[in-house]
DNA sequence: TTTTATAATGACTATACAGTCAGTGAGTTA
DNA sequence: TAACTCACTGACTGTATAGTCATTATAAAA
């Protein structure tokens, strides 16, 4: 490749990449591209070189995000068998991306339709999983005839309110790595899915 | 009362008044003064000679939402003595005010810690009538045995999620009219609470 | 009636921010 | 080496918005 387009797709890089640590910390809402731009260590205008505008840069930052969430979820999910196991393969695809992913459920109303589609498509992917176990648990009558649709917003639901309480649950730090198997345990117990 | 005196007091609750309704529609961060003032039917400047900045009309107007729906929860708590009571008034409390109370959750991170310090106040109630209800139920063997911390954060988690969603499970209107009685009844099939 | 006090006005200031563009210099080609 | 290309710069524009203040109009007091 010629210097030239390497440096290019460098900075590109590093642009995205300064974003995606300011959205961490600040949110989508909050950050300015001028402090976008001061991170990554280039000039303001530079920005809007590789990117339209700030809501395609706030998008690419979401796509990425979104595509590593639903990736590992993906490659998990081959070996989840029970719920616990998809409840598992959930939070620790969201754990590892927590103070963005947290960021983005706490901004979408006030983010372009396509980030909530993103939001919207993995959980998809989970209330897919869920779908299947459920069933098959149902099947073998060992839990409670609830509308599986109910049960799954209970559960993002629960984990959204930890995740958006993070300041409240889990002042320095990530609220799932102390949380999680907490959550997950309780949640079968409510559930009165054997552990097995 | 002096006439002067009585206008003032009117500019004052008009102001009030139709910040509520902005706030009500767009939100809290994403309504400006100039709007507000508009909508009262007053110069710009007048909204800051009632409020000594945007920061703490908005704290005046959760203020007076937070003491409506406390003192609702309050009265009403008088005949709440099954779980499905204390459910009940905890939904019917915030449906009266559900727009405004949405978006006071939703924008929850970015207003200052007073505001979350209502939403926290309106949460203890809730919490305080849960421990009450549950432990009974614990007590007489008609519950299993979780946390009442987590129980509470399932039911909060679940009402919030609604909320935040109204566009997904309520386009044109109230959620909590629509899905009340089925979050409800769903939520003590779960804990698996007799309706009586 | 005249004077004083004050609620309200709206033009103004200051600031923050997204997005633009003529200019610069390093990399590429002839 | 000379001419050219293009990623990058940073000063600039335009816009939105919180908050101020000299002025005005009206009610209260003298």
């Amino acid at each position: 490749m010629k210097k030239r387009e390497q440096q290019r797709q460098q900075t590109r890089a590093t642009i995205l990449s300064a974003a995606e640590h300011i959205y961490a910390s600040n949110g989508f809402v909050q950050s300015s591209t001028q402090l976008i731009a001061k991170e990554a260590g280039v000039a303001h205008g530079t920005v809007f070189l590789h990117f339209q505008s700030q809501e395609k840069l706030i998008l690419a930052v979401i796509n990425v995000l979104g595509t590593d969430i639903t990736t590992r979820i993906h490659e998990s999910a081959k070996q989840s068998h029970s719920l616990a196991d998809v409840l598992r393969t959930h939070l620790t695809a969201i754990e590892i991306h927590e103070s963005i992913y947290s960021h983005l459920i706490m901004d979408m109303p006030q983010l372009p339709k396509e980030a909530q589609q993103t939001v919207i498509g993995i959980q998809s992917i989970i209330a897919h999983h869920f779908d299947q176990v459920l069933n098959q648990l149902k099947k073998e009558k060992q839990m409670k005839d609830l509308p599986i649709s109910f049960i799954f917003n209970t559960w993002i639901g629960l984990i959204h309110y930890y995740l958006t309480n993070c300041g409240l649950f889990a002042p320095h730090g990530s609220v799932l790595a102390i949380y999680k198997d907490e959550l997950i345990l309780n949640f079968l117990k409510l559930l009165e899915v054997d552990k097995s």
